[in-house]
RNA sequence: CGGGAAGUAGCUUAGCUUGGUAAAGCGCUACGUUCGGGACGUAGAGACCGCAAGUUCAAAUCUUGUCUUCCCGACCA
């Protein structure tokens, strides 16, 4: 492509509302441009990329024997209805009506879809193991679209639906789904962690995320030094802290006045903090629970709602604490109150603690498990930096991540509310096992982007960069530069590299900072000497910055690319 | 959905407290000088100040409403 006669721009000024580190540089750099909150327009430089990296994903998918195939995004919405997910969807859900009053929908993911697909095929156990998939655009109408295009109201999605005859061949479709995964994202260059987490709304027996280690990322990572154990947050089990078992001592009510927080409670009875106990009020489908963690110790809602097999789990209003208590949120306890307690693991460890008195103003000191009724007990809590590793006792670390993939062993969640069966060898109909996999695919333009750019803009990997090789012209004027940059730039082009030529009525700084701000990994300065067969070759990263003769240019590009 | 901030030229912003229909830089056009890391000068074009009501002789500025956007949180494959 020459940039001359080209749709081509950049933007100087950081971009306002752009605040992302790959946000701000994808729209400079003029690859994709905001329409709407979470709605990007891709311009040529950033389609480009998007679709090198749909290629990888395509490649990877194909070898390991899936089948591309291309749903539709308007879906009636009757078929969400019967996998029952109309509801759990809820608002996130783009919702239409045809000109017969037919409610449709954008389709924020296509499971049931490639289970009506998959019916066609399915008949008896000698129809799988089978693999299809598509690169498609998803539609979620996301509270909070944010950081570019990390989080987006249409997206681009590879997903891919594994069928299976049971969970022993399922498990295999899984490895392969995995396995390609890990090809991809080392092609794209991308530094990732896999780790457990949340099924969330697509239900199954086990999810695993890749995700994209970055400062700005919305996931917390909890990973161990010493084994390589990883998992999100909200599913990385705690190892409960074991404490010196106490005589009880005889449960006193103390004046705690104006104490509110934990920290409070610490200071005015010289308590120490491994001695306080939390209360936490939740109201859990409606029903109003008291939820006891030690006091350092944060609360995990997705363990909460887990334990508790609820649907919504949300902290209580002033509103619903009154209807259980008078006491207000900073003296609540375990105590003489008429609710279910639930209890982190960490607490049935404890003895003699100190906890509030359902009496504003006043806590219990030296309180015991024996002192109420305990109606669940269970692991609630997160997972805290320094902790001790589940698996292997070492120490526990965070990183942030971007989740740019995920992999879902569904199981039968699917064939049975869709009515996906076989005939197995005796003649038995049996549900199918399926597995899902996503990939985000501008996700991960944008976890490359953030992992990689630099203070000169955005920096490519070679196999997505939009161009391998950029050539930069600094004279047009000079017929000599302007034939041997043209002739280079054909000679390259017929070599199939892709090649970004600047032929550009510009300065020669603005052709170097355009150049470094769209991210090209390696670029040739036709100049001065340029008319002594000599050119200039440098790469993005600066790890390369020589001149080469304009007779060896090809090769030494060869090398790179 | 809760908390915070912001909407003024294509972009980034000033002006708003203390009302008098608008300013700068970048970008753009023309000319000249420049020409290897976002050049300089001169002259221009370009804005019903998000939208709607209200107060007022007069509103970018004050009041109310509304829409949009971003940030923190909640939520989220």
């Amino acid at each position: 492509m020459k940039l001359s006669n080209s749709f081509f721009y950049t933007i100087r000024d950081d971009i306002k509302d752009e605040d992302s580190k790959s946000g701000n540089l994808l729209v400079r750099s003029g690859m994709v441009k905001k329409e709407a909150s979470g709605v990007y327009m891709f311009m040529p430089m950033g389609l480009r990329v998007k679709r090198k990296i749909e290629n990888i994903i395509r490649d990877e998918m194909d070898k390991a024997g899936a089948n591309e195939v291309l749903m539709p995004a308007l879906i009636p919405s009757d078929i969400f209805h019967k996998s029952h997910r109309y509801d759990s969807f809820g608002p996130d859900m783009f919702k239409l009506k045809d000109r017969n009053d037919r409610e449709f929908c954008l389709g924020p993911t296509h499971e049931e879809l490639f289970v009506m697909a998959a019916k066609e095929k399915i008949k008896s156990y000698r129809d799988m193991p089978f693999n299809i998939y598509q690169i498609q655009d998803k539609f979620r109408d996301e509270a909070r679209p944010r950081f570019g295009l990390i989080r987006t109201r249409e997206f681009t999605m590879k997903d891919a639906y594994s069928f299976d005859t049971d969970s022993n061949t399922g498990e295999v479709s899984y490895q392969k789904m995995v396995t390609a995964y890990k090809n991809a994202f080392y092609r794209m260059e991308i530094d990732y962690r896999i780790v457990k987490a949340d099924t969330g709304v697509m239900g199954g027996d086990l999810s695993e995320e890749f995700q994209a280690v970055t400062d700005i990322g919305e996931d917390i990572l909890v990973m161990c030094d010493s084994c390589s154990f990883g998992s999100n947050i909200e599913v990385a089990p705690v190892q409960a802290e074991e404490f010196e078992k106490e005589d009880k001592k005889e449960m006193e009510l103390v004046e705690t006045p104006g104490a509110k927080t934990i920290e409070d409670i610490v200071g005015l009875l010289k308590a120490d903090i491994s001695k306080t106990v939390k209360t936490l009020v939740y109201s859990v489908d409606g029903e109003i629970i008291f939820a006891l963690v030690k006091g350092d110790r944060e609360l995990n809602e997705t363990k909460l709602r887990k334990l508790l097999k609820g649907n919504d789990v949300v902290l209580a209003t002033e509103e619903d604490l009154k209807k259980v208590t008078d006491a207000s949120f900073g003296s609540l306890g375990p105590v003489g109150v008429d609710v279910k307690i639930v209890i982190d693991n960490e607490v049935a460890n404890m003895s003699n603690f100190v906890c509030g008195a359902n009496k504003t103003g006043y806590h219990y000191i030296n309180v015991n498990l024996s002192d109420f009724q305990v109606y669940r007990q269970g692991d609630i809590v997160n997972v805290r930096e320094g902790d001790t590793c589940p698996h292997c006792g070492g120490r526990i670390y965070f990183k942030k991540g971007i989740e740019i993939g995920n992999t879902f062993k569904l199981g039968t969640k699917y064939s049975e509310a869709l009515d996906l069966n076989y005939l197995d060898e005796e003649n038995n109909l049996k549900p199918v096992y399926m597995g899902c996999y996503g990939i985000g695919v501008a996700r991960c333009m944008a976890a490359i982007a953030e992992q990689k750019a630099d203070e000169h803009g955005l920096v490519w990997s070679k196999e997505i960069a939009p161009f391998s090789v950029g050539i930069t012209v600094i004279n047009m004027n000079d017929e000599k530069q302007s034939s041997v940059a043209l002739k280079l730039y054909e000679n390259l082009n017929k070599e199939g590299i892709d090649v970004l030529l600047d032929d550009r009525d510009e300065r020669a700084g603005v052709k170097f900072k355009d150049m470094d701000l769209i991210g090209i990994p390696y670029r040739i300065t036709v100049g001065k000497k340029s008319s002594d067969g000599i050119l200039e070759f440098k790469s993005r990263d600066g790890k390369i910055d020589t001149e080469v003769s304009s007779d060896k240019i090809i090769d030494e590009i060869k090398k790179y690319i």
